[in-house]
DNA sequence: CAAATATACATAAATTTCTTATGCATAAGT
DNA sequence: ACTTATGCATAAGAAATTTATGTATATTTG
């Protein structure tokens, strides 16, 4: 996989948006919805995507749940109580972020 | 210095649009301007500022010139001629990822 | 006028987050 | 048979930042 340019910081971000819409997904899901819906532009390497997973596990935000599917393996998560509340959060500030870059790239300020 | 988000990976791109937009401003400047144009919402640190400056400086991106004022040093910045053409391709990319973030943070493609 | 804040630069250590490189395993396509 | 797709995982290294300092002058404030 080549470049995706992710901005770091996002990451977590976006997967807790994406299962606080679908309900649930596993990891190679996520990898695959994400490259679908941006059209190629951002791709999640699972270098990062698996770890990131594991951290909001760890921290609370996610409850897992394991399934075989054709004899392989997936594991599910879902948003707990506490990860719900903190998509809310974390989707605040990633939106005040974009407002803010936006306002740096779109000068209207020069006519100031 | 609290929280500011900003990111990795937008600070340069940042910089030089400022730049771009401003012809030639020193570090702290661009630390105030920022600051202002986004309400205090990104606050640029001093630790990330001039190693960053430094950097595109040494990527060839930027010109330096000392002034000194009121006795106090400044060191002006501007874009060179390939910093120019940089600020192009760094824009289209950080637009880009703003694009695909809306896509990811607005799900019109939950109703399909 | 002493102290705090603002202006202005800088660097180093630690942290966070990601990329790149592997590794294992099963299923499906060619 | 071989390659690609599915599905998980971790480790080493790179990159960008935060946090903590450090130095110095100017201005504001009590």
């Amino acid at each position: 996989m080549a470049n995706s340019k992710l901005y770091k910081g996002s990451l977590s971000t976006i997967i807790l948006k994406l299962l606080d819409e679908e309900g649930k997904m596993y990891g190679y899901e996520i990898t695959q919805k994400v490259k679908q819906l941006t059209k190629g532009e951002l791709k999640i390497t699972e270098g990062a995507l698996y770890p990131a997973l594991h951290k909001l596990e760890a921290e609370g935000l996610l409850d897992v749940e394991v399934a075989k599917v054709d004899n392989r393996l997936r594991k599910y998560y879902k948003l707990t109580e506490q990860g719900e509340k903190e998509t809310v959060n974390r989707l605040a500030e990633l939106e005040e972020f974009i407002r803010s870059m936006e306002t740096l790239l779109n000068p209207k300020w020069k006519l100031l």
